[in-house]
DNA sequence: AATGAATGAGGTTTCATTCAT
DNA sequence: GATGAATGAAACCTCATTCAT
């Protein structure tokens, strides 16, 4: 492939005063509107200026361009996320199918909830994803799955384990995705994540057993 | 959300000629070129143009707009892989676990292959995917998938298969163009398949015991 | 001004064989259907040839270029206008404020027959009016208009006379085209020519008088 | 007819600071300029911006669209001549058909100086003439007018004044416009003028004339 | 003679980013 | 630090005209 510019994506500053903070909150939070009431394609650093009530050149001052805005946008959106798997994955008094079922629906919920923030950040997704520092901020999701697995197939070889995460880890943010893209209601969602629980759990079933 | 428009994406004329017929070829490989080559991002008409050997006017005689492009090239894409599921799902002389391991296996190959060409034109997705033709072309996939599970459990009732052919169809797709983002070797792919089709099995097999 | 290319503007050919006019009829017919249907701002060779059942390649062959093409309507178009201006002017046998009367009244009632054509004509002026052939195509209805003045105003001084007649014809054209923009009843049409007839007869009242 | 766009054609931003409203400045009187030299037909974003030593993106700021900007000019030409209007038909000291000859002279030499610009904007007119704001800036002229009609007929009855006053106004602009399109002699024009004005006032005399 | 596919210059508009104030 | 006006490259699309068939 020819050559794509990685776009530097980090912070250009750490805002350390107050006031910087708002702003990067503000803008923040402008973004997610933008992506929210116009979608990806019309999401312009003019528009994100205008709903974080900042000027535009302010938004340069903490963000080195447009694509860091969004990452720092799905950043957060990982470390919700991220924060939510490790408060359901970790509850070790209780038994792992319980949690993988906790998680599946908890996860499937999250994703269908401003369903059209997070289409419109993966429709952004080429902006921002080949940064550096994407990879890492997704990594922490990683890490919490592949625990979890370690603990749920505690005799399986660890090469098969560490796939059997990824798998569980893609089926999860794959469907979820996918899911998430139609309006859907609360009963619907809970049927859906049973069902995808119960594809999990019986795998997990089949690779503990001893065959 | 605001009004996005929906592109109208389907073709201008039937080209009916032998030149025509080149042309709009031609404009079809330009496009997957620029796409492998150059990205979403880079998808020009004018790109397009250029590798396909043909002027900008040309392209507008065949396509509508950009985004006409694109649905062709993802349209043929489907097209494709629905024959390929077509073809393994509907060999009734083979149990349907067999069926379904092959095609995962072929599934997630034939994503792998040109992993480059179909990001980029997951990447491009939003500009074509409201197109009401989308939809249509999406849906003979889905068929397949519902009458492969109608006859894989037949016991189960037709509103739960319908809910397990749409998960298996969106866990393969979506662990699909997932896993595929990454250079895999052909004994990684296998292993995942593998992994994948015990997986999908497993919850068949769950499906169809009475519990 | 700069440079602006006066466009030739005459027919490329005398059609002699039957065919060949009932392609420029054809042709010049499409032209007025697209001007009506679609305005000037869409007046396209290939509309006209879309309307006119005809290959863009045939309208090439008997016109130019497509100012040509509008050419040849407003002409026909003045013809018409001149024909009629014609048979009531030169008839003799009724005085002269009669016959103005008379004139104003059709030419008011011609004028908003139409409009929209009309003023899709007037709007794609520009590509037309500069030709050699647009002044000789006017002329006809002038001289008709200065005949008339001169039997209307015999003891007014030549030079007046020709004054007189260009004013005269100048607010006929002026008000029918800007009274015609919106749509008339015929009883508005008719009392607003009563009135313009008015104005018109009270001046050459008074250029008779000797005051 | 078919659907044709009506354009959005107010300012994008009031320009408050000194610089805005310089560029503003630039921007007509660089479309003026383009308008004069280039004509109509060549009036494009890229030459205006040029003319008016500005950038493209510059001219976006502050005009939505190319239409805006000719109707930005074509409002201040309204405006000039409104005001030149008031002026002498306001000037309750003399009567009125002293007010009205003076009006039509300063109305024909008004319409004959810059005829090249003027004629080019009503080339333009398709572009602009259906935004809604045209109406609104056309009204003042005819206020004008009516007003002046109702002083100078007080014994007509006020539906006959109403199209008088439309009459007389057509008659002008039209004569005017027409009249403008080749060029004159100041003594040529003094002598048009006269007679147009000849014209008017025999109507008004017939009028209040008890018949 | 007739066709209509092909051309490509040229039009309008957007938007990430900079930098003078 | 903050602003937002200015920039101009680059995108999409149209259409008058030609010319091989």
């Amino acid at each position: 492939m020819a050559d794509r510019r990685k776009p530097q994506v980090s912070s250009r500053k750490d805002p350390q005063q107050a006031r910087s903070s708002d702003l990067v909150s503000a803008v923040l939070d402008g973004a997610v509107q933008v992506l929210r009431k116009e979608g990806a394609q019309r999401f312009t650093t003019a528009r994100v200026a205008e709903r974080a009530g900042v000027s535009v050149g302010s938004i340069y001052q903490y963000f080195p361009n447009k694509a860091a805005i969004l990452f720092r946008v799905q950043a957060e959106e990982w470390r919700r996320t991220s924060a939510m798997l490790g408060n359901i994955l970790s509850d070790k008094s209780r038994d792992t199918q319980a949690r993988l079922r906790d998680l599946v629906s908890a996860f499937i919920r999250s994703e269908c909830e401003e369903a059209e923030v997070r289409l419109a950040l993966a429709d952004a997704a080429p902006l921002y994803r080949d940064a550096p520092e994407a990879g890492e901020a997704r990594a922490e999701g990683s890490r919490l799955f592949h625990a979890f697995i370690d603990e749920a197939l505690p005799l399986t070889p660890p090469k098969q384990r560490a796939m059997v995460a990824d798998l569980i880890e893609r089926t999860l943010s794959g469907v979820g995705s996918s899911y998430s893209e139609e309006l859907r209601t609360d009963e619907e969602i809970e049927h859906y994540s049973a069902a995808l629980a119960d594809m999990l759990c019986a795998y997990l079933v089949r690779l503990e057993r001893p065959s």
